[in-house]
DNA sequence: GCCCTTTTTTAAAGCGGTTTCAGAAAAGCA
DNA sequence: TGCTTTTCTGAAACCGCTTTAAAAAAGGGC
């Protein structure tokens, strides 16, 4: 085996100096270390990263817990794996398919040193239990949880729908339909939005069926067809995402209906399909999201961090209201 | 830090016996096990994963790369999954988004030895240079590839979408349309079992679209549309998969079409969606195909390997054809 | 009690790195 | 020139675990 004591002999230094040279730190001689680069090179070595992990105490892996992978959840991982990447981290990807079981594996290699840090998405497991856990590493979470050992990226959605229904109003839309998607927690902070804004303008949202559970393409879909049959129609839609909006407004085009002059649509998260479409619809910024994550996990690790986001929706004005 | 000389000091016995008790070997005094697991439950100990690593030459991680979490792959992820915990190993997930860096990443940890083996569901970087990577630990794919370095655990297609076509002939049906992926390497091989097919029976192809790059519900809700407007209808469709054909029946039904009676619809992969809408396919075992890639992984590491599964495609006759 | 086998135990040598510490050599500066 | 400071280097001590080799204890047959 290659380790780092040979290339300490061949290179004729002591394998002090050859870690230096491979960690970059000052104070070696030029000619000594191109030598020891060059038999690094021509003997294909690398580090054994599990000695590394030993000795310096951090593997810098982190665990991502998440249900599955989901739209929402998508963008976030993605970001996510960016910004740790460049702090030389890697992430270990946990699809729970929400089962306590295979949550419990990534906390017990957290327990075991295996993983520096754990985001978890989603949890299957109680709270008190994954609160137990915080005490072999930092764990951040982007649910809302008030926890001084669990911090949370959580955002709240109440602002971000409101702007929405704003843009709506201001646009002169005063038959404003909403669909929500229910499975998670936004969606009572999108009906107190509502509400609190149908009563500020006094409007008739009377007529309208609940629509919950409305998350896919498909689902806009169906939303579009059942428009098609009304006879007092909603002039505006706002939707639970850019998925459910993007199905919605296919469909009503494919039907020939103008948008926005018939009816007005607005998503949710401003993901590439909504840039596609030309859709008007609130940003979600979980990027800056992700990266507030994952400073808050290396402050908590003891490292420099960059300084965090100010978390803020943004209106996406485009063609569809 | 509570580490196995702590435990061993408490416990009043050398590290080595502690080290034998956590490993469950034999010849320890029961009474002296007995006092160690307590002293070893008492100060909440496990042992420190990268020692282990380091000493035991292996970190029982497993890396699987995939260019997306996609249907196809979806079902082999989870299996492979669940086959590599029972034999204690954790399996990290690459999505790499088809960019060469991000797969390099994977192939880079096998390198360093942070991972045991990989298993490339697909590929970014070209075959040679994903080879010479083997020479770190084994590799494994799913992909058609001959290469003594890299075992596959290929299925070739040809056989398994003629069990359908045929299956399709033996009900009556002579006027059937082909629907393909396109993505991917199976539709050669589909087409050119549609065209043995087609000339064995002296079958009439003609007047039919050429579909490709259908792979999805929505995909299957327009072919549904388009088969509406038809005057000269083909009498069966056989889909590239599950989703597509289950987006196709559920829209064709919505129309009030009959099904098998005015066209008979086949899917392929036998998805939890087929068995929900009872839809003819070709079972595709993924779940024996992921215990294969494990079990070569295993033999190639020098552990026990449970036996290979004999891979084979089989018509899962339901109520759509 | 003696000899041989089996069970139990430990000291010590790694696994492959990083880091401290002390010292040597070189450079800077009155 | 002598003295301080900076640059460079390597021996050795770890990090926390497993495993080997050998010693000690126990058991069994005579």
């Amino acid at each position: 085996m290659t380790n780092i004591r040979e290339i300490a002999r061949l290179a004729g230094v002591s394998t002090a100096t050859v870690s230096r040279v491979i960690n970059d730190h000052p104070y070696v001689n030029e000619e000594k270390r191109q030598k020891v680069l060059e038999i690094i090179r021509r003997l294909d070595y690398v580090p054994n990263s599990s000695a590394t992990s030993l000795k310096k105490g951090m593997t810098r892996i982190v665990g991502v817990v998440s249900g599955a992978y989901t739209t929402s959840s998508t963008p976030f991982i993605q970001a996510f794996n960016i910004i740790a990447q460049q702090h030389g981290f890697h992430v270990m990807l946990f699809l729970t398919d929400n089962d306590c079981g295979k949550e419990l594996v990534a906390l017990e290699m957290l327990r075991s040193k295996q993983l520096d840090a754990l985001v978890c998405l989603h949890r299957a497991n109680e709270w008190p239990i994954i609160e137990s856990y915080t005490k072999y590493g930092p764990i951040v979470t982007w649910q809302r949880l008030v926890s001084e050992h669990i911090p949370s990226v959580f955002m709240d959605q109440y602002q971000g729908y409101m702007l929405g229904l704003e843009h709506l109003y201001a646009r002169g839309y005063r038959r404003i339909m909403n669909v929500y998607s229910s499975k998670g927690l936004n969606t009572p902070q999108r009906m107190r939005a509502y509400d609190d804004f149908s009563k500020k303008y006094r409007l008739d949202d009377s007529g309208f069926p609940d629509l919950h559970g409305k998350v896919s393409i498909t689902d806009g879909e169906h939303i579009a067809r059942w428009w098609l049959e009304q006879t007092d129609k909603p002039d505006a839609i706002a939707c639970s995402n850019d998925d459910v909006a993007a199905g919605l407004l296919t469909e009503l085009k494919r039907a020939g209906v103008s948008i926005p002059g018939e009816v007005a649509i607005m998503g949710f998260d401003n993901n590439n399909l909504a840039r596609l479409l030309d859709l008007t619809t609130v940003h979600y910024p979980s990027d800056q999201q992700a990266e507030n994550a994952f400073a808050i996990l290396l402050d908590r690790l003891g490292q420099q961090a960059p300084p965090l986001h100010t978390l803020e929706f943004e209106l996406i004005e485009r063609a569809s209201t």
